[in-house]
DNA sequence: GACCAGGGGTGCC
DNA sequence: GGCACCCATGGT
């Protein structure tokens, strides 16, 4: 929590907070990926900044976030928030754009594989754009099961606008997502005139009450240790397939080997560079996937942005 | 009206 | 563990 103490300059009355990003990094290339659906509701872009709500621990703290080197990350304040508060919405976007990673061990070789020198090069500096929050993320997966994206973030958007709660500055208003607590009083048929399956929304609620039981935790997780362990953990858990198991792994959990292998936007990213007019078998993944060694999440999020 | 979409559960072997 | 089958719902 406290590892990017020594790239912050924090005192209590800046206007602004500096965060020095590690090599390489490049803003615009993680903000487009941040644009990629205009019906994102989690955050809102115009003229390069973001303006978003970050939650700690209940207190939500309104944001801008810019860069205008496109280096150094640019954190404005817009709510009253003390130091410490500070210091954690810090740390939330030190997450968030996984400035822990160190990626030289990943350009390193995928400059020269065949399938990623590409994208490594248009989109060089590109880290995964996290989902920090075990509920948010987890919530995310669960609806984008099945359907297409499109569908999926309209599904998003009505979840979290009845759901949520809003901060409005300017006209504007800033969401933030729907808490377990909140989700596990409620039953499936509550769902359903957002036009969710029952079925997801007893996976959503079910794992709302899990959380809210104490039972499911992110921390709890990360505490197993091993990747495999934390795998069969989600696993086991209603709603959590392989696939949401290691999209979880790799968007919130931050683990570079997460390898959501089922999934039908790699499986297209694939099918186009490698030239095949029809989806990869799952053994050509395995076999094209072998020298993408402890880097699997990389690999598929880079490959998720080349389909463009 | 097919067919597809950033899958998962269940039952069977 | 691997496989077939069913499940829902909006987009195209």
């Amino acid at each position: 929590m406290t590892n990017n103490d020594q790239h912050v300059k924090l005192e209590s009355n800046d206007a602004y907070i500096w965060i020095e990003t590690p090599e390489p990094f490049d803003f615009m290339v993680n903000l487009d990926y941040l644009q990629r659906n205009p019906k994102e509701c989690m955050y809102d872009i115009t003229d390069g900044i973001i303006t978003r709500v970050i939650d700690i621990a209940g207190e939500r703290v309104l944001v801008r976030i810019d860069s205008p080197d496109n280096r150094k990350l640019r954190v404005q304040f817009l709510s009253d928030a003390s130091l410490p508060t500070r210091k954690m919405v810090v740390a939330y976007i030190w997450e968030w754009f996984d400035l822990s990673m160190d990626l030289s061990g990943f350009y390193e070789w995928a400059q020269y594989d065949p399938l990623l020198n590409e994208p490594v090069e248009r989109f060089y500096g590109l880290r995964i754009m996290g989902i920090p929050d075990l509920f948010e993320t987890l919530c995310w997966g669960i609806l984008g099961q099945q359907i297409n994206l499109g569908f999926a973030y309209t599904l998003k958007r009505q979840f979290v606008e009845k759901y949520g709660d809003a901060i409005t500055f300017e006209g504007m208003k800033y969401w933030s997502f729907p808490s377990y607590e909140s989700i596990a009083k409620l039953s499936p048929t509550d769902l359903s005139d957002i036009k969710m399956t029952i079925r997801k929304s007893e996976y959503i609620i079910g794992i709302a009450q899990l959380m809210a039981t104490g039972q499911l935790a992110k921390k709890k997780l990360l505490s197993l240790g091993d990747f495999k362990q934390i795998e069969n953990a989600l696993v086991a858990i209603r709603g959590i397939g392989p696939w949401t198991a290691n999209y979880v792994m790799m968007r919130c959990l931050r683990f570079p080997n997460a390898f959501p292998i089922d999934d039908v936007g790699l499986h297209l990213a694939l099918k186009q560079q490698m030239g095949l007019g029809r989806k990869p078998t799952k053994d050509e993944i395995r076999k094209v996937s072998v020298n993408w060694k402890g880097w699997e999440a990389y690999a598929t999020f880079y490959l998720w942005r080349s389909k463009y």
